[in-house]
RNA sequence: GGUGUCAUAGCUCAGUUGGUAGAGCAAAGGACUGAAAAUCCUUGUGUCCCUGGUUCGAUUCCCGGUGACACCA
């Protein structure tokens, strides 16, 4: 029997969520999200989750099945969400249907990623403090020296990646190059993707509206109720670290002090429609970003709605 | 009505002691092997408000105009 995973990706606020429905229930088939936001049971509101009605009328998986006290990955979602598939398609589903925004996920659970070793949180926190103190300089060239070869091949001005290589590195006492085999893991299923995409101007207007819609909804709410977890990697998401920053400068931790017009960055956030705005360029800047990483991937039939 | 200040990139502004100009943000493009809604990289020619004058040369100085703001009446 063919089986197949028919998996429904594109920008956020395209409308993956109401297309990968109407697709489950063609072929009587659950949704499984893929989703690095969504799959956490704390956050809703902020990350559009699907409403009580849709839920209810399909069986999604992945959604609000974690907490953000745990820190989730592509690897763990690489093992889940195939043992899962798995275990469908043994109960007799030959069509699954996935909806997904994150494009990393997805390729996790495409083609599989190395058996590297997974994240070492003590380990990342230090370097990640060095990092801050130090500079990229330093653990560049230590990288350098444990690991010339992923030295030369990864972004040694991002410093996310550089504290990830050394990590493996200090961790494994091998290099994390040695790791990459950039090989594809075989499936036994076959998979489809379908892109969905708009004309830029809609999809930016959909993505203002829906930030419009979130706070009417009460995201601020939501985001107040996720204080403590504030500094989780969970809660660097678009549309609560910009509130958090608004509470800030709220309880005057922050000032405007020293910022200007031509200090980069963004400068505090002095109101809600200040937060609003940044909410509704970073989300912009999100779909881009998700545009561009699909923008290479020839398996995607993309169709414009 | 008078006086003063300002008018430069889509926006906020810097700058040129006169030799046609640059930051931040926006925007666009890109990267991505366990933080991925994260993180990082690349891209800046614009009647320097308009008219006239001085000058080899004006966006820069001067006259006038227009507009915005402030203060005085």
């Amino acid at each position: 029997m063919r089986r197949r995973l028919v998996i429904v990706l594109g920008p956020t606020a395209v409308g993956k969520t109401d297309y990968s429905i109407e697709m489950a229930l063609r072929y009587g088939s659950p949704v499984i999200s893929c989703d690095s936001r969504q799959i956490y049971r704390e956050m809703s509101i902020g990350t559009a989750v699907p409403s009580q009605d849709q839920l209810a009328a399909v069986k999604h998986y992945f959604i609000h099945s974690h907490t953000v006290t745990d820190l989730y990955t592509a690897g763990k979602y690489e093992v889940e969400a195939l043992e899962l598939i798995n275990r469908l398609f043994a109960e007799g589903y030959d069509t699954l249907v996935m909806a997904g925004g994150s494009g990393f996920y997805v390729d996790a659970l495409v083609n599989g990623l190395d058996d590297f070793p997974s994240a070492d949180l003590q380990l990342r926190s230090e370097l990640t403090a060095r990092l801050k103190e130090e500079g990229v300089e330093a653990l560049r060239l230590e990288l350098k020296a444990l690991d010339p070869e992923s030295y030369a091949s990864i972004d040694i001005a991002n410093g996310q990646r550089v504290v990830r290589a050394l990590e493996v590195c200090i961790m494994s006492g091998k290099p994390f190059s040695s790791f990459k085999t950039s090989s594809r893991k075989e499936r036994n299923f076959e998979i489809e993707k379908i892109g969905l995409t708009r004309p830029r101007e809609i999809l930016y207007d959909r993505i203002n509206r829906r930030v419009v819609q979130m706070i009417d909804d009460g995201l601020v709410d939501e985001v107040r109720s996720l204080t403590r977890y504030r500094d989780l990697a969970a809660l660097k998401t678009v549309g609560y670290k910009e509130i958090f920053d608004w509470f800030d400068y709220e309880a005057g931790l922050v000032t405007s002090e020293g910022w200007g017009p031509t200090v980069p960055g963004d400068g505090p956030v002095t109101s809600l429609d200040r937060a609003i705005e940044l909410i509704q360029r970073n989300t912009r800047h999100y779909a881009k970003r998700q545009l561009s990483y699909w923008g290479r991937d020839k398996d995607i039939r993309w169709i414009e709605l």
